[in-house]
DNA sequence: CTCAGATAGATGTATATACCCCTATTTCTG
DNA sequence: CAGAAATAGGGGTATATACATCTATCTGAG
């Protein structure tokens, strides 16, 4: 059989862009912080920081190093994304009493705002079950934290 | 029935935290991305740009407006993406008939580039499938897919 | 043919992301 | 207890991402 280098690279191609998981991941992870983020967009924060603000609700007073493991984020890159949400009064970070702790909580402010972005977040995720129904929310739910712990218990 | 405001916030935030697409997809997006990016870093290349190369690929020379189009990313954000791999060799980028717009085409190098990383991303998607099997790759796929054009068409 | 509107990119700005290396602490070991 | 090892963050660097706005070009209506 003669081989045709060229015809087979594009095959391969094409079963690549069909297939990736990491690109579709990528992609769809693009996709519906868009879809978020316009929903969010009055409330003057994004879903990444609607995220982290939730995170910090739920684990009260946290250090940066406990919210990274949590949210499966990158130290620095959380260390990061706070700035915004300390820069905008919605967060406190100080010292602990371990002095190499930054401890992360929220403001008043910070839970106004939670509330009010909580709210939208409703409308956002109502409108996704809508199109997906409960199960294919449940299923997707279950791919991606499947991913997830794939990728970290290694 | 009395309310009981901080309770119900915190049970609020926890369903959120549990249940919001937004945060899976992201946070599934950050892991697969490290998985993949782990894997060609001997390549030099990212994840990201391995899908960037497949395309134009596929694709021939095309323009930047239809490459994002096809990979369902901001114009902007393509071509900012595209100047790593510029700067490497990889692609050349030229004025088409229509002066607006720009080519984007493959050299010899990045063709010799992509199927490196080609190699690469088989074993990458190997283990995947290793853990989630053939099915569950397609249901992933299929989920994924429909959250992505349900954003897109509305 | 001319000019108004549409289109393709480029640029400015801001956030999101991770790796590497450095510093300040803390903890552990001899 | 003193020095070594571990740990938490900070900052540098590079990529990834999108929106708003601007410029150059093209197209279509008159």
């Amino acid at each position: 059989m003669t081989q045709k280098p060229k015809a087979l690279d594009h095959t391969e191609a094409v079963k690549m862009g069909k297939s990736c998981v990491c690109f579709i991941t990528r992609k769809a992870a693009r996709c519906i912080t868009q879809f978020y983020d316009e929903m969010l967009r009055p409330t003057g924060i994004r879903s990444t920081q609607l995220t982290l603000l939730t995170t910090i609700k739920i684990l009260g007073p946290v250090s940066v190093k406990r919210m990274a493991e949590v949210v499966v984020m990158d130290r620095s890159t959380l260390a990061r994304n706070l700035k915004p949400l300390d820069r905008q009064g919605l967060i406190r970070i100080e010292p602990g009493e371990d002095l190499r702790e930054r401890i992360v909580s929220l403001t008043p402010p910070g839970l106004e705002k939670w509330k009010e972005a909580y709210f939208i977040w409703g409308q956002a995720q109502a409108q996704i079950k809508d199109r997906l129904g409960q199960e294919g929310l449940d299923t997707l739910f279950a791919n991606l934290s499947e991913l997830v712990s794939l990728t970290r218990n290694r």
